[in-house]
DNA sequence: GCTGGATCAAACAT
DNA sequence: CATGTTTGATCCAG
């Protein structure tokens, strides 16, 4: 174990293609094998070439050698990325215009929830009334109006109270159940819901981040940037699910997904609630005059709750002082009406809960744990001898593990995870202390271990002549650590690439952290990716995509994960290297997922986006043959969790950046991590068919 | 349309 | 660090 082994006696492709299966129908979306113990993509056209455009490429796959790349004729798969959805207009400079709007989400969501749910999904509309859940099309979509924004600002300080205008719309009263919703819809309303938080978060941490700049540091209350991103995107109608008031499952949004705050919850619509823990369609809107909840969040606030998992005894609302003791008896009114009524109609109810969670300094996470149906309703004498109702829910059968289970179980795992896991570890640590956390290897489904025969390489390893390259002497002087408008500052465009947590605030061509000519200490937060590893990763072997990575940890979007290492050949290098068989990456085929991260100038036109040098392409290849860590094992996704960003810390020389990997997302414990490699997207499809 | 009350927040002070 | 305090935003009922 942890020798070198000479590449002829690799097995880089030990599994058949046909046991590679790609999971057609994961509401994830596609997260298939590719990742170097699975089947290898060998591009035909040169490697250093421009990435051709996705659509264009199909792959077939061969005898031995597995899967080959190949151009075949553009129109032969659309590609869902660049493709508008075809289904939503229909002349082609409705197309053009759609396509160019796509990122606007408000007009997206509008149009295409309408008229795809019209065209693929089922929506029915609740009638408590008459007792039964009655089919009904959709009504036609109103025209989309086209918005003055304000006007620009040429003053990016004045950028955020441009957001707010002073435009409010309520929510519908429509109730409404989805149902059958294709493949396509799911992923699309998937990677609507993350694009919504992906706003939510930049706007967040911008509001935090502007307040800071103002203030100080440190100095008086901090920003509530919760609340304050979450006025912005109502104002522009950026919330989701406002127009109907959907019972059951919401798309887009996953049992399992963590949430940081109440008010995400509200933003894409699964609870809409920012206190109460129970969210209803008032009475005064409901077509029968009687109130009917949606959803609940149990977070343990009332003390005669009985939470064991599948089954909950919830407490109603009400009866409680401002300091939460129970002081008087409950009534049957609002969510407590509601919940009754939802019984009786038998309406089930979406589950949060809200989790302490040691990664956040106060407060808790939510998670969304699934539909529960509410068996039984009465009223009882609770702990401190006042009257509660009280309400027995049950989970609904076959649906996908809980959430919170599974991060208690994670939680297992970190602290004694022999005793949580007795079989199935191949090693507690496949760095061998190189990484200052360690990295667990967890196979239970078959005998590879394969990772085991590599040498661990914690820092990638750059060809001599990258220091050589005008990189004396450049560095700050802040001895305390660096602060606005310094040296290291002005080098990332006047801002500093983190918040003072770590966590990536936008995305740029490359990110200068600061480094060994600098002054600075190692506290400095301008120092974020060189220290390694915050989170607890476990490479882990899956039926779906062969070795795959997930964490122990709830890792916040934005956060740091890990480094893309391997041994930097140049050009000349990798053409040698190439001939013999070896396993190469090319850093210029990843996707460019970090434009994506933090950008609010394609949502928000008056932001103004701060113009970033252009760098040099990247030009070089990368060796994992012989040497590599716990990022080659990720797999890819054509709607990924992770990013990929060029960092430099150690040299100054732009050829070559070190590929760092940010969460793209929130990702709960154990959900499998993904790049965007680059690929062409159909082979998903297309392996599918073959196989 | 306005207003006030209720509400299983979140951040900070103690 | 558990508990209290402060500052909140939304929704709904009247």
């Amino acid at each position: 174990m942890g020798s070198l082994v000479p590449f002829q006696d690799l097995n880089l492709c030990p599994e058949p293609p046909q046991t590679a299966t790609i999971p057609t129908s994961s509401a994830t979306g596609a997260t298939t094998a590719f990742n170097f113990l699975t089947p290898k993509i060998e591009p035909k056209q040169e490697p250093f070439d421009e990435p051709t455009p996705t659509p264009t490429q199909t792959v077939h796959q061969q005898e031995n050698f597995l899967f080959s790349v190949s151009n075949s004729t553009p129109d032969s798969i659309p590609n869902p990325e660049t493709t508008p959805p075809s289904n939503v207009s229909s002349s082609a400079d409705d197309q053009n215009a759609l396509y160019s709007d796509y990122f606007r989400i408000s007009e997206l969501f509008r149009s295409a929830f309408a008229k795809r749910l019209q065209k693929y999904g089922d929506v029915e509309v609740v009638d408590p009334d008459s007792r039964a859940i009655v089919p009904v099309p959709v009504p036609e979509q109103s025209q989309l109006t086209s918005e003055t924004g304000p006007t620009e600002s040429s003053n990016p300080e004045r950028a955020l109270s441009v957001f707010v205008s002073r435009k409010k719309a309520g929510r519908s009263n429509e109730l409404v159940r989805v149902t059958n919703l294709g493949f396509e819809d799911q992923r699309h309303f998937r990677d609507l819901v993350r694009r919504t938080r992906m706003i939510y978060d930049a706007l967040r941490i911008l509001v935090i981040s502007e307040e800071e700049k103002r203030t100080g540091p440190g100095r008086g209350r901090r920003a509530r940037g919760d609340l304050k991103a979450a006025e912005v995107m109502r104002d522009r109608e950026l919330w989701l699910n406002r127009d109907k008031r959907i019972v059951g499952a919401l798309p887009g949004i996953e049992i399992g997904d963590v949430f940081f705050f109440r008010m995400e919850l509200c933003v894409v619509g699964l609870h809409g609630q920012v206190q109460a823990g129970i969210d209803t369609l008032p009475a005064s809107q409901s077509t029968s005059g009687e109130p009917i909840a949606t959803s609940i969040i149990i977070s343990g606030g009332y003390e005669d709750d009985e939470d064991s998992g599948d089954s909950i005894i919830y407490t109603g609302q009400g009866g409680q002082d401002k300091f939460g003791k129970q002081c008087m008896h409950q009534k049957l009114e609002g969510g407590n009406l509601a919940l009754e009524r939802s019984m009786h109609y038998g309406i089930e109810v979406r589950v949060i809960r809200g989790l302490k969670y040691e990664n956040k300094v106060s407060g808790k996470v939510y998670v969304y744990d699934g539909l529960y149906k509410i068996l039984d309703c009465w009223f009882d004498v609770g702990k401190s001898g006042f009257g509660v109702y009280k309400f027995r829910l049950s989970r609904i059968e076959g649906q996908p593990e809980m959430g919170s289970s599974i991060m208690r179980f994670a939680e297992s795992l970190r602290t004694r995870p022999l005793s949580a896991r007795p079989t199935g570890y191949l090693t507690l640590d496949i760095s061998m202390k190189k990484e200052r956390l360690p990295i667990f290897l967890y196979n239970d489904i078959d005998s590879d271990h394969d990772p085991m025969y590599y040498d661990y390489l914690v820092n990638t390893v750059f060809p001599l002549n990258a220091f050589g390259h005008g990189s004396n002497g450049t560095g700050c002087e802040c001895v305390s650590g660096c602060t606005e408008g310094c040296f290291c500052a002005m080098k990332n465009g006047g801002d500093f690439a983190y918040d003072c947590s770590g966590i990536l605030l936008r995305g740029k061509p490359v990110i200068f952290e600061c480094g060994n000519f600098c002054q600075c200490p190692p506290t400095c937060r301008n120092r974020v990716a060189q220290h390694g590893l915050r989170n607890r990763l476990e490479i882990f072997r899956s039926m779906e995509t062969g070795w795959g990575v997930r964490s122990l940890d709830l890792i916040q979007a934005g956060a740091f994960i890990c480094e893309y290492t391997g041994v930097v050949l140049t050009r000349d290098q990798a053409e040698v290297f190439k001939m013999n068989g070896d396993t190469l990456i090319y850093p210029n085929r990843f996707s460019e997922r970090w434009s994506e991260w933090g950008d609010l100038s394609r949502i928000f036109p008056e932001y103004v986006c701060p113009s970033y040098p252009s760098i040099p392409p990247l030009d070089f290849a990368m060796d994992v043959s012989r040497l590599r860590n716990v990022a080659c094992y990720i797999s890819h996704s054509s709607s990924p969790n992770v990013l990929v960003q060029c960092v430099l810390y150690d040299h100054n020389n732009l050829m070559f950046p070190h590929l760092m990997l940010f969460a793209m997302e929130s990702i709960p414990p154990l959900r499998e991590l993904s790049i965007d490699y680059g690929v062409a997207d159909e082979w998903t499809g297309k392996l599918s068919i073959c196989n």
